[in-house]
DNA sequence: GCAAAAGTGTTGGAAATACACCCATGT
DNA sequence: ACATGGGTGTATTTCCAACACTTTTGC
């Protein structure tokens, strides 16, 4: 019953057939690499390493491991931010797979590419191995292998998604003022906006909690202090269509 | 200069280190699936196959192959339809990677979901092994393995997809009236829309060629028949935002 | 009192929606 | 002649963009 047609793949394969191409000789190593976002003095940043091969030697690149042969993929994300960084509980997505055949010079290496944000002031980095630190994303380029293009695709993506959901809480603070949602809203997408404007969609939005606290140490009037209402953003998420910048 | 503590990951990797690594035992399965969407009799379909596998006996699923150890992931895709369907020169995309350890009865394998869109019209199926056919995607449930998420996920994303590129007229004939062209975004969006405020969005968006043509044997009066301006929404495309819906 | 940013409302234009009538064809 | 869907225009509403002045604080 096992096909001798290979144009008919595994259309007419058994399960024995597939296990032996399961545990066969095409298996190829399968990586995970990480686009950390953080925002700090107003300037969106992203955590790169340095590269330690020769092929890159002084060249950064993006946090990425091998993902087990028993591990989730997700679960191998986690797993390298943890390592890492020291951080945990952070949001974390799926962005794209990257599927050429040299990519790597170490041999066929597919990876997945996750996107990842963090509140800079509530993790301060644990680990500084290979010179781990931030970069301002104004100034990233010629990254090592391909994580240049990794780069770009998560970058484009965030500045999408952060359009169509609020993903940008997990960038700051959980107090904040608006004009601090503003900052980071403008250094994601790279724009001026109307503070008017911008306070009055987030109002009706309806996901800001007033803490009725202020600012402290402005040379200037404080603002109000406000936290996004994680919980109900959750409750509304199932419905949710999108922001409407 | 090889790690040895495993919590640093490949931050203190040589190439050498690396090369084992990538060449020894924690290498994957790695397979593409093809969710492909036809559109015929006014209805989205979706194209499947019979598994015949013991454990999923009987239940549909979706065309897919191991990827080879020197093949680009997208190629992979491509072949599979080819390969399956005969079919050359259609839209494809990717969309998701699915990575939890158990989700294929062979062992591990990871899958990466391509999105592809085909005009049944154009493109009669070639090759019909484990009968293959096309499927209403209202009546799609139960299928094999985890294809029913990695098939909800691309229909979703094609929903959203559609809203803000114009995708849809790969799904359609090289000619086709408005009728047609509505018929497509109400079965995909499951809606009824305006058909005047359809013409107008689509007349202004300025992607639809006179061809000067009639419907023929229609029972009522025929309308004009449209070709789509690929190549203009190519020039556009790099700075396209959104169809806005 | 001055500099600096917070806070607040209104208005005009553009875009989306809702809606109704005449037209061309086949039967 | 009639049934069926093609083709068109307008009034209304809704949403977004533009815009200026007063207030609070630190210095």
């Amino acid at each position: 019953m096992a096909s001798t047609n290979t144009k008919q793949a595994n259309a007419v394969k058994t399960l024995q057939t597939i296990q032996t191409e399961v545990q066969g000789s095409n298996r190829i190593a399968l990586s995970v690499d990480c686009v950390i976002f953080g925002f700090d003095e107003n300037k969106l940043k992203v955590l790169l390493i340095r590269s330690d091969l020769k092929e890159y030697l002084g060249k950064w690149s993006l946090l990425g491991d091998l993902v087990g042969g028993n591990e989730d993929i997700h679960d191998a994300a986690y797993r390298i931010l943890k390592e890492r960084t020291g951080l945990d509980d952070v949001y974390l997505e799926q962005v794209h797979t990257f599927g050429t055949v040299d990519r790597h010079p170490a041999g066929r290496v597919v990876t997945v590419a996750y996107c990842s944000l963090i509140n800079v002031q509530h993790h301060k980095l644990k680990i500084l191995d290979n010179e781990l630190h931030w970069h301002d994303v104004k100034s990233i380029s010629e990254l090592a292998f391909d994580h240049q293009e990794i780069f770009e695709t998560c970058y484009r993506w965030l500045q999408k998604r952060i359009q169509e959901h609020p993903l940008g809480f997990n960038l700051l603070p959980k107090k904040f003022s608006l004009r601090d949602l503003q900052n980071l809203y403008e250094a994601i997408l790279d724009t001026k906006m109307d503070r008017r404007n911008f306070r009055k969609k987030f109002f009706a939005m309806d996901f800001l909690i007033d803490l009725d606290e202020m600012e402290q140490d402005v040379p200037h009037r404080p603002g109000k202090l406000y936290k996004f209402n994680f919980e109900k953003y959750a409750r509304r998420k199932k419905k949710w269509v999108g922001i409407d910048f």
